[in-house]
Formats: C-alpha cells, sequence, structure tokens
RNA sequence: GGGCUUGUAGCUCAGGUGGUUAGAGCGCUACACUGAUAAUGUAGAGGUCCCUGGUUCGAGUCCAGGCAGGCCCA
C-alpha cells in the first residue's frame, strides 16, 4: 500500500476536522481510556467552567496544559479517565440574570419569586453549553462530555450537605462573625458591589483623638521607662472614630517600623508624660521650637510643648507589651469574656506611617483589618451580654450603644434616627468621649478632621464596619496540617506554591461560608429561633425523618418527599405535575435549592420549631468538593471514590489559588486528611499582542474558533505551549501561530512528503522486522538514530517534569535542524538514486523510524497532527500484517516509546556536530572566496592539536566533503611545523587559583610566546615572573588554540579552524563545468514538468571547452540527470539555451520511453 | 498598602552553581543555493541585559533599594 501524498500547501484546519471525524467514528478517546482497564491509574479532576460565556482563548491555554499531561500519562500506558463538569451556581449568574430583567436584589421575592428567578438562573448558565463542548471538541481536548458532573443537580448539593454534616461533626462548622459594612439606618449589610456604587463616598468632618494607652510597666516593657523617675508612658494612636475607643483591645504596630520614645506633657492636663510613637511622624505631633525648649521650664499652659526623644525601637520590640484599658470597670464599664488576652500590642501588616502615629488601634467588632489582625494574634474582641443573654458588640444593630456601656449607654454613634443636632449644648457621641477622655488625660490631641467616608447609598447615613452572623468553617483548626501537606504538593511554579498560597496559608482566617444571596447551595442547617438548638442535615435520607418527626409534632402539615425505588422524589409529582404531550412524570426531582428547603421547618429535641439558616453556602465549597460530589460520594460510590482520591494532577489559572486550588486542599486535609492533588500547575494570563488584557469592550479578544479553524488546532496548541512557559503570561499573537505553522509543521510535513515520494516510487513499505541491523548503519543513520534515543529521553523528562514548553522546544528544534536539515538533507541523493539498496533501505527506515517516534512525542501537545503522520506512517504496515509495536490503529492508543540507550553515541553526536561546525566555516570561507559550492575544490585543512579530533573528524570526512564539494580533508598537525598557536587565560579556574592576582596573571598569559606555549605543552608547566613573582602555570590554566594558518585564508569558530584550499586545477573547473550542466538540465527537466522517474535524451551545442567537460564526467552527468544520451550536435533548433558561467548553449531534451 | 511574578536585539524567548567578546528564531539588508523550494546556506546591521547602590579580581547572573507591567488580596 503506498504512503498517502498531499499537495502544498497542507490544509492544518482540515487535518483537525477530518482526524477528529475519524477519531469519533472510532471511538478512539473511548478506547484510550478502556484500553488501559486494569492498568494504574492517573486521577485528573477537571476544573469545572461556567458555561454562562462564551469560552475565550485563554480557555484553549488552560485546557490545551490538562490535556498534554492526560495524553502523555495514557501513552505511558496509565488509565486516566476525565470526567467534565459544569460550575452552575454563584454571583456571576445572579448579576447576569438580574442585568437581563432590569431587576436588583432588593426586587426579588417582590417584583419576581425567588422560585422564579432561580428558574431564570437554571436557564441562564448552560446557555453556551453547546459552544464550549464544541470548543471542547475542536481544539482536541479530550474530557468526558457525557456524563458531567453539574453542581446544581440534587445529588451534588447533597453530596455537599454531606460534606458540610461531616465538618459539623468534628466541630469545623460554627457561627460567628465577620465584619462587613453595614448600615444601621437600613438595618443591613451591604455588599462591596453596593459601596462602590457613586457618590457613596463623602467629605465628613469628624472628631479625631490622638489617644493615650497607659502602658503597665513590667519586664516587657522596662525599656519604655528610661529612667527611674515616676512619669508614665503611654502609646499613641489616632482615629477618626472615637466611638470605637471603647471597644479598643489591642494597638498594632508594623514589626518594621521604627519608633521613638519622647518625653513631654500632656497638653490638656499639663502632666509630664512619655509618649511612643512612629519616627517618621514625629514632626506630625510636636513643633520644631518644643524641641529645645527647656523641660524643666515647662509651666501649665504653655502653648509650646517641650519634648526630647529618649529612646528609638523597632515595631517589634513593642510586640507583647500590655497597656491599660482605656474605659475599665473602674469607669462603670462592663467586663468581657477574654479581657484577660486583651490590651496587648500586637503586628499589623496593614500598618503605615503616612497618617496617624504609625501606631492603630485595633476595636475588632468594628474593622475587618482589626478583627483579623486580633484573631491572628489571639486578642479577644470587647463583647457584651444582651438582655437575652446573646453576645454582642457594643453598638446594636439600629447604631446606638448598649446599655451596660455607662455614662455613654444608649447614645447614638452616629445621628443614625434624625435627632435635633442644633441645641447649643448638643454633643456627639464623639465628642463627649473626647470630653471625658481629656478629663481623664488619655487625649493627647483632639482635632477636627475632614476625610471621605463611605455612605449607604439608599439612606445616605454613614456605614458602619460592624460584626455580622456569619458561617464558618473552621480551617484555622487544621492550619499546620495544611501548611505541611502543601510542601508535599508538586507547583508548577513552585513559587505560586510557596509565596502565594504558602503565604495565604500562613495567614489562614476561617473560611466565611455564609453568602445572603439566592441561587446556590443552601446551607443544611436548622435552628431554632433562640439559636439555642439547631440541627445539620446531611442527607435527603435524614431530612425526610426529620420531617416526620415535624410533622408528627404539626409543625409541618406533609413531607413532601418519598421514596419511589429507593430513590427520593417528590411526593406529590404524579398528581400536581401536569402532563405534557402524556409523557409520564412519575417522579420529579426534588429540587434542594431555595425556595423549597426554606419551607421546610423541623422540631427540635425540645418540640422547638427550627428554621433553615437562610444563607447560601460559597460557591467556592461546590468546585472545592468536586472530588467527593462528582460521584455523589459519602452517599454512594465510595470504592469509585478510593480510586479516584486524591488527584496526580490538576492545572487552573493562578487566579485560582486561593479560590479552587486552596477548597480542594482545604476539603481534602479536613475531611480525609490528605492532600487533594499531587501536582498542579497554575497557567498565567492569555494577553493580546502588546500585553494588554483580552477584553470584549476593548475588541481585541482572540476568537478561539476563527483561529483554530484557520491555522488548525495543532499548530494553535503549540504555539501555546512553544512560546512561553505556561505560568508565564503569554501575548497571544496569531503572527506566531503562522511561524509555527510554517518553521515546525511545514517542515515536518515536507520531510513527510519527501518519504512518501521516493517510498512510494520505490515501492517501498517498511516493515518492523527485518530491518537493517544498527551495525551496518551508516554514521548519519546510526548519528540521527542516536539523536533521537536522546530526544526520548529528554522530551520524557520534561513531560515527567511538567514542562511542556521544554519538550516542545526539544522536539521542534530535533525536527527542524536535525533530522531536515542535516539528516535529510545529506540523504537526499540516498533516496532519488538507483536501486533499492541496503543502504536505500537503511535512508527509508531509518526515516520511517524518526518520524513515527517524533508523532509519538508530539501527540500530547499537537494530538491531530501526531495522529495524521502516524497514520500515513503506519497504516500500510498494519495492513500489510507487519506490525509488531505499531498494532495500535491511532497514535493516542500506542506505549511511548523507551529511548534505548544502547544506541546512544556521544562520541558519534560530538563529532557529527564538528562537520556540522566544519562545513558551516568551509561555506562562509567559499563566501569570502566568491567560489560556490557547485565548483569544487580539492580540499580543506583542519589543524588538529590531539588525536582525538583527528579521529572524529576523518570519521566524517565523507560528510564534510559531500556537504562543501571538497575532494579531501587534511589535517595538520604539530609536526607540519606550519601551526600557529594561541592561548587564551582560563579565567574560572585562574581566578580561583590567584584571586586578585588575576589581571596581572591573565594579562601575562596573553603575551606569552610560542616557546613558552610549547614549554607548557611539553613539560606541563611553565614559570613566569611577574612584578618579581613567580608563578608556575599548569595547562589547564590556559586555553591553546589554532586560528591562523600563514598565508591561508581560515575562519574559526571557538577552538575549530578551518582553511580552504583555493587551488584550481583544469579537471576541478571541468567538473564544476559538468555540475554546472547537470543543474541546468535538471532545471531544463522541472520546467518541461517531466516527473522524477523519466529519462530523458539530451543533445546540446557543440562547445570545445563544454565537450571537454562532458568527455571526462560524461556519466556523471547521464547518470545525474538520467539521460540515456548526452550527444553533441552542431546545429539545434526550436530548443532553450542554458546559460551558465561563460557559456551559451542550446540544448535540446526529449524524453526517452525506452 | 501586602504577597507573588515579569523586565535581555524591532518582536517572541534561551541564558545550571558569578568568568572577560551575552545567544536563538522571526523580521530587516546583501549574496548564494535550488528534483524538500512559501524550504535552505553564508554574511551583515541591530543590546545602557529596567535603574541605583553594594559584595567580588570579575555581576545579565548574588544582595539591598527603587522604577515599570501583570495577577491575587486588602
Amino acid at each position: 500500500m503506498n504512503y498517502p501524498e498531499y499537495k502544498q500547501p497542507l490544509n492544518y484546519g482540515q487535518v483537525g476536522t477530518d482526524i477528529l471525524a475519524w477519531w469519533k467514528q472510532n471511538g478512539i478517546f473511548e478506547k484510550s481510556v478502556s484500553t488501559r482497564e486494569g492498568q494504574p491509574t492517573f486521577v485528573f479532576y477537571e476544573g469545572p467552567p461556567s458555561a454562562n460565556g462564551a469560552p475565550g482563548i485563554h480557555h484553549v491555554m488552560a485546557r490545551t496544559v490538562k490535556d498534554i499531561f492526560c495524553r502523555y500519562q495514557t501513552l505511558l500506558g496509565k488509565q486516566v479517565s476525565r470526567k467534565g463538569g459544569w460550575d452552575t451556581h454563584g454571583l456571576p449568574i445572579e448579576l447576569q440574570v438580574e442585568k437581563e430583567l432590569g431587576i436588583t436584589k432588593e426586587d426579588i421575592g417582590k417584583k419576581i419569586s425567588i422560585e422564579d428567578y432561580n428558574q431564570r438562573c437554571r436557564e441562564t448558565v448552560m446557555r453556551f453549553k453547546a459552544q464550549w463542548d464544541d470548543l471542547t471538541e475542536k481544539m482536541g481536548y479530550w474530557v468526558d462530555l457525557d456524563d458531567p458532573y453539574i453542581t446544581f443537580e440534587p445529588e451534588y448539593i447533597e453530596s455537599c450537605w454531606a460534606l458540610l454534616k461531616k465538618l459539623y461533626d468534628k466541630g469545623l462548622l460554627y457561627k460567628g462573625y465577620t465584619i462587613q459594612p453595614y448600615s444601621p439606618a437600613a438595618g443591613t449589610g451591604l455588599s462591596s458591589h453596593e459601596l462602590n456604587q457613586p457618590g457613596t463616598y463623602r467629605d465628613v468632618k469628624d472628631t479625631t483623638i490622638v489617644a493615650q494607652f497607659k502602658v503597665k510597666r513590667d519586664e516587657k516593657s522596662e525599656k519604655l521607662f528610661a529612667g527611674a523617675d515616676e512619669v508614665p508612658t503611654y502609646i499613641l494612636a489616632w482615629t477618626t472614630t472615637p466611638w470605637t475607643l471603647p471597644a479598643n483591645t489591642g494597638l498594632a504596630v508594623g514589626k518594621n517600623i521604627p519608633y521613638v520614645l519622647v518625653r513631654t506633657f500632656n497638653s490638656y492636663t499639663y502632666a509630664p508624660i512619655r509618649v511612643v510613637l512612629a519616627e517618621a511622624l514625629v514632626g506630625k505631633h510636636f513643633s520644631e521650637k518644643g524641641k529645645d525648649a527647656p523641660l524643666e521650664d515647662y509651666q501649665a499652659g504653655d502653648k509650646v510643648l517641650p519634648w526630647r526623644i529618649e529612646a528609638t525601637f523597632k515595631g517589634s520590640d513593642l510586640i507583647g507589651i500590655s497597656y491599660e484599658r482605656l474605659f475599665g470597670h473602674d469607669k462603670g464599664f462592663p467586663a468581657f469574656e477574654g479581657e484577660e488576652r486583651a490590651f496587648r500590642v500586637i503586628n499589623g501588616d496593614f500598618v503605615t506611617t503616612e497618617d496617624g502615629t504609625g501606631i492603630v488601634h485595633i476595636s475588632p467588632t468594628f474593622g475587618a483589618d482589626d478583627f483579623r489582625a486580633a484573631a491572628l494574634a489571639d486578642v479577644p474582641a470587647l463583647m457584651v451580654t444582651d438582655d437575652e443573654g446573646k453576645l454582642g458588640p457594643i453598638v446594636d444593630r439600629t447604631g446606638r450603644y448598649v446599655a451596660q456601656m455607662g455614662e455613654f449607654g444608649g447614645r447614638w454613634v452616629k445621628n443614625y434616627d434624625g435627632h435635633d443636632q442644633s441645641g447649643a449644648d448638643y454633643k456627639t457621641l464623639d465628642e463627649s468621649i473626647a470630653i471625658r477622655m481629656k478629663g481623664d488625660g488619655t487625649a493627647f490631641k483632639v482635632e477636627k478632621y475632614e476625610h471621605t467616608y463611605p455612605h449607604c447609598w439608599r439612606t445616605d447615613k454613614p456605614v458602619l464596619y460592624y460584626p455580622l452572623d456569619s458561617w464558618f468553617i473552621k480551617t484555622t483548626a487544621v492550619k499546620d496540617r495544611l501548611i505541611e501537606l502543601n510542601k508535599t504538593i508538586n507547583w508548577k511554579p513552585e513559587s505560586t506554591g510557596t509565596g502565594r498560597f504558602g503565604n495565604w496559608l500562613e495567614n489562614l482566617v476561617d473560611w466565611n461560608l455564609s453568602r445572603s444571596r439566592y441561587w446556590g447551595t443552601p446551607l443544611p442547617i436548622w435552628r431554632s429561633q433562640d439559636g439555642s438548638e439547631e440541627i445539620c442535615i446531611g442527607s435527603i435520607e435524614q431530612l425526610s425523618a426529620e420531617i416526620d418527626k415535624a410533622v408528627a409534632a404539626e409543625i409541618m402539615t406533609h413531607n413532601p418527599y418519598r421514596k419511589v425505588d429507593g430513590a427520593w422524589v417528590m411526593a406529590d409529582s404524579s398528581s400536581d405535575e401536569p402532563t405534557t404531550n402524556n409523557q409520564q412524570p412519575a417522579t420529579k426531582k426534588i429540587d434542594l435549592h431555595r425556595p423549597y428547603v426554606d419551607d421546610i421547618f423541623l422540631v427540635s429535641a425540645t418540640g422547638q420549631a427550627m428554621y433553615r439558616e437562610t444563607d447560601l453556602i460559597d460557591v467556592w465549597f461546590d468546585s472545592g468538593a468536586m472530588p467527593y460530589a462528582q460521584w455523589h460520594y459519602p452517599l454512594e460510590n465510595g470504592e469509585k471514590f478510593k480510586q479516584n482520591f486524591p488527584a496526580d494532577f490538576i492545572a487552573e489559572g493562578v487566579d485560582q489559588t486561593r479560590g479552587w486550588f486552596f477548597t480542594l486542599h482545604a476539603l481534602g486535609v479536613m475531611l480525609e486528611d490528605s492532600v487533594a492533588f499531587k501536582n498542579v500547575m497554575a497557567n498565567g494570563l492569555v494577553l493580546d499582542k502588546n500585553g494588554n488584557k483580552m477584553s470584549k469592550r476593548l475588541g481585541n479578544a482572540v476568537d478561539p474558533f476563527a483561529t483554530i479553524q484557520q491555522y488548525g488546532p495543532d499548530a494553535t496548541r503549540w504555539y501555546m505551549i512553544a512560546n512561553a512557559q505556561p505560568w508565564d503570561n503569554l501575548k497571544f499573537d496569531l503572527a506566531g501561530i503562522t511561524e509555527v505553522q510554517r518553521r515546525f509543521f511545514g517542515t515536518l510535513f515536507n520531510t513527510y512528503s519527501f518519504y512518501s515520494l521516493y517510498a512510494n516510487l520505490d515501492g517501498f513499505q517498511a516493515t518492523e522486522t527485518g530491518r537493517v541491523p544498527h551495525a551496518e548503519l551508516s554514521e548519519l543513520d546510526r548519528w540521527i538514530l542516536s539523536k533521537l534515543q536522546s530526544l526520548i529521553l529528554e522530551v520524557r523528562g520534561y513531560y515527567d517534569g511538567y514542562d511542556p514548553t521544554k519538550a516542545a522546544r526539544a522536539i521542534q528544534d530535533f525536527v527542524t535542524d536535525q533530522l531536515s536539515n542535516w539528516h535529510v538533507r545529506l540523504s537526499r541523493r540516498r533516496f532519488w538514486k538507483g536501486e533499492l539498496t541496503q543502504d536505500k533501505r537503511a535512508a527509508y527506515e531509518t526515516l520511517q523510524e524518526c518520524l513515527v517516534t517524533v508523532a509519538q512525542l508530539m501527540a500530547p501537545i499537537a494530538p491531530f497532527f501526531a495522529e495524521w503522520l502516524y497514520k500515513n506512517m503506519t497504516d500500510g504496515l498494519r495492513q500489510e500484517g507487519n506490525a509488531q509495536r505499531w498494532t495500535a490503529e491511532s497514535v493516542h492508543l500506542t506505549l511511548l516509546v523507551d529511548a534505548d540507550e544502547a544506541r546512544i553515541d556521544k562520541a558519534l553526536e560530538e563529532r557529527m556536530e564538528l562537520a556540522q561546525r566544519i562545513s558551516s566555516l568551509t561555506h562562509s570561507l567559499r563566501k569570502k572566496s566568491v567560489l560556490k559550492v557547485r565548483q569544487p575544490l580539492q580540499r580543506i585543512l583542519v589543524p588538529v592539536l590531539n588525536d582525538t579530533t583527528r579521529e572524529q573528524v576523518g570519521k566524517v570526512e565523507d560528510l564534510i566533503c559531500a556537504e562543501v564539494n571538497v575532494k579531501h580533508v587534511e589535517f595538520l598537525d604539530d609536526t607540519s611545523g606550519v601551526l600557529v598557536k594561541s592561548v587564551k587565560p582560563n579565567f574560572k579556574r585562574l581566578g580561583q587559583q590567584y584571586g586578585p592576582k588575576l589581571k596581572v596573571v591573565g594579562a601575562r598569559i596573553q603575551q606569552m610566546t610560542a616557546e613558552e606555549i610549547s614549554t607548557l605543552e611539553k613539560t606541563g608547566q611553565l614559570a613566569v615572573e611577574i612584578e618579581g613573582e613567580t608563578y608556575t602555570l599548569a595547562p589547564d590554566d590556559v586555553e591553546i588554540r589554532t586560528d591562523d594558518l600563514p598565508g591561508w585564508l581560515v575562519a574559526t569558530d571557538g577552538p575549530l579552524t578551518v582553511a580552504l584550499d583555493v587551488t584550481l586545477t583544469e579537471e576541478l573547473r571541468q567538473e564544476g563545468v559538468a555540475r554546472e550542466l547537470v543543474n541546468r538540465l535538471q532545471n531544463l527537466r522541472k520546467d518541461s514538468g517531466l516527473e522524477v522517474q523519466d529519462k530523458i535524451r539530451v543533445v546540446l551545442g557543440a562547445q570545445p571547452e563544454l565537450e571537454a567537460a562532458v568527455q571526462s564526467f560524461g556519466s556523471y552527468i547521464r547518470e545525474e540527470v538520467q539521460a540515456l544520451a548526452l550527444d553533441f550536435a552542431p546545429e539545434i533548433s526550436g530548443g532553450s539555451v542554458l546559460e551558465f558561467d561563460d557559456f551559451s548553449v542550446p540544448v535540446q531534451l526529449s524524453v526517452a520511453n525506452a
């Protein structure tokens, strides 16, 4: 059977389409999994995309990376099942629906029911599924699309519930609070989106206080008490919200910020004090005049406060120091839990020296940073119990101080009730607090200050940062384990694992699960009104049982669920559900979304009604739960789960670090005490060619479908992988794909075309047995096969190390530089000349092995083209029942060849490199001497300083001669007496040996005479005197080379030097003419449209000089141009004229049919 | 503001553990070659290796501090 032949240029898009159709027809993807049944598995998790938007070119990138390693592992014989999935919940979908309906969150439950709203979300979320599936196929991403997991399915949600219950039972799920923007006037929390509405930030004038926190004198703080005197030390902290000061429980400093201790006086009580503040801010709080004013002259009421810096510290020196509570029990303020751990100086990475004092007052109930820093340092929040015994902050939800707050109890924090502020003696709470503190001597400075502050967009009243209820997963409880196990994960790039992810784990806070929204997995927790009793539901089964109890307690009227054939369905499905088209709606699936679950009420052990906590859970929980929920585990499929956990490999964008990567890891550690993935690649962004982010708005987004159609999936994938490492950002330029297509795929295609053209002419079909034995192969063949084995080792190593870029580059360099541009080019004559000899057979077999192996190696990256190449190369072989290794119908079903290391010959690879370099140098010399390659020359001269080089070059002499058209390579060694040696210092060695003396020694070496070089070579040492000192040089200290031959034109490349003998003899001249003639006749053949195998007869116009050349080289010419006859005639009419050198030759060419 | 990351020729990228004259491909210019031909060879032009300091005999490479871009988080 012939090898298929194709005409230039190959349509790569068509290759993609054709191969895809063939894959589908023959179920190749399915076979790539089923034929590996029983083999070790390679577990891959698909990070689910959301199908509510069209896929972009960056998805091609991300999915190419995933695909590469799954295909590679399949080639290694592993079984790789890849279950697809869809992420279906979340805010982006809600926002899209709201935009389409022209509504806001406010309208849900009013203009549209939750039921209808969620229905709309469900419809929207899969809108682009068909487009996604299409792209998946066309780009060649092999993933199981038929049985994907979908996060809105009841089974998936039920799994999430079961996992949540596991966490609940372990005590890892709790209700707490986070600090969120809150509008007391509206009684609601605000999202960051709402806070970003125009007009919410406004300038306001507030009372601000620099407060003095009195340091407790002990061992730790002793350094803050400069002497033995009794002057107290205070830490200064500035706040624009004085009403938060009674809730202060800590002070934060920056651990690297310099601080000073200043001796001065309080400007309200005139008492002598010491204060601590950031060095950089001293100028803001103290005047230049006070610097020199004598402390002892200070009188109460003086305008200028004298001050002295007594000491400086770093923030880290202050951490741990204790201070006295500003508003303590003695002043009528309440005690609180954990008080003994409060009132300490802690670290805060948000602290700056831009304003204030460089020390931040911390009230964990009224600031997100405060909350976080306090939690990390184990500083408690100031919480008080209300009338019902519930813990809460000192401000209630309407914006007033709670009753326990002593003299300030019941006061409004800001004017939320619209009370009259016009009275002459009206004081805001902030002002009252300031007055009180002035009297107490705890106010260092009180000022009005104008700044911007966020306001509620609905009520125009200032927003408070306020603790709001949330459900948390206590990830901090397993923090150490998370960090420990993370160290066992292979991150690509490593820095994402240690840096971005590792640092994030180091600063871990509990995972806030709550979302006050509608379209998502509901939190499966029911609670009694007073919060004293609650239950976490882990399955529909359990829920149904609880409902039955509630029905019995008459809290619910009926159970909406029932079990049919072991599956849970809606109880009313057969009665209420309208039937259409006579379809039997025997079962209607349970919907676990809102609002349905909100309508379920349960009964507590003590008979109280329990209501579902209305929150949804963070969608990241959905995706982090996929290793379990994709199998409906833990409710079933325990075995399947075990086989598929943890993942060997996952890959997503680097933006998923704190998203999917984290939630997978967190759940893996908490639920299974295991990593969830062993290898992870975080790929970078795909930018436009100018490095800008792609966006529809800018119109610079690249359409993946158009790209794949035009350039084919392989070139697109190859370009993306080869151009930059996946974790670097990629500047996507279509011109780059064109280049890859031309340079790599074009060359590979040409190489194949070349093979198929001649193999078909010879009727050659490769076999796997009876090949020419390796020992009988030519240098050239053994060389490329050695290179091929080296390539296999190299590429496998790169794939194993998750570095596809280096794999692609190695394959590309092999194909273009070694295989095509050296082996094939130098082998051309072997293919087109003569009968099918052993050498010709060897040429075919060698090239065949290279091409098939390349097809395998490139298959993970360029699956379509690799398939095309593999099938072209091996279909015939299988058809003739000849296959041993290549029995598989698809390259993706083969086992990747192992490198045959016995065939790696490093010496051979080395000398071929010498041949390549010598040829290049010779070409360069011809160029300089204006001697074209067709003109044969007698010899080149190569100086050699050792026998190894001579022997090495000698073995490739024939190749060099053929390539550069010379008759001989001659070696010049020392005995010739013509070599001129030069010497170069080996700086690396000399530097280590002589250090600072290197310069003079190096200079001396460069001045070495020929005799000195000779002495060094012969005796192995040379003593030289430099600046009065004697140094003994060793041969290793210098590099000896010969880069000049007097009287010759030479070219050098490092230690290699070549000279070209340009003497032309009459015979060489004639041969040159003969070659020119051959060349023109070949062109004429080609122009006349003759086939390669056609034989011809040639008649030339008689010319003496030409006849002499033909006399000498007639048989050579006839053989080259496949002429049966080559004659001269005095008169030629109607033919062409050949022109070359000084000749102008009429010629008549005819096809000889016999 | 913090963490991570990138910065080398017009463009895309290489440049183990420091070694003097920093490379490749593309693009550009010139010449050559032509039974692989939208290929190939040779030569040329093109660089403050982001900046500033430091360590060192010697820094693209190591250290510190900046600048600019990117991502994530506040």
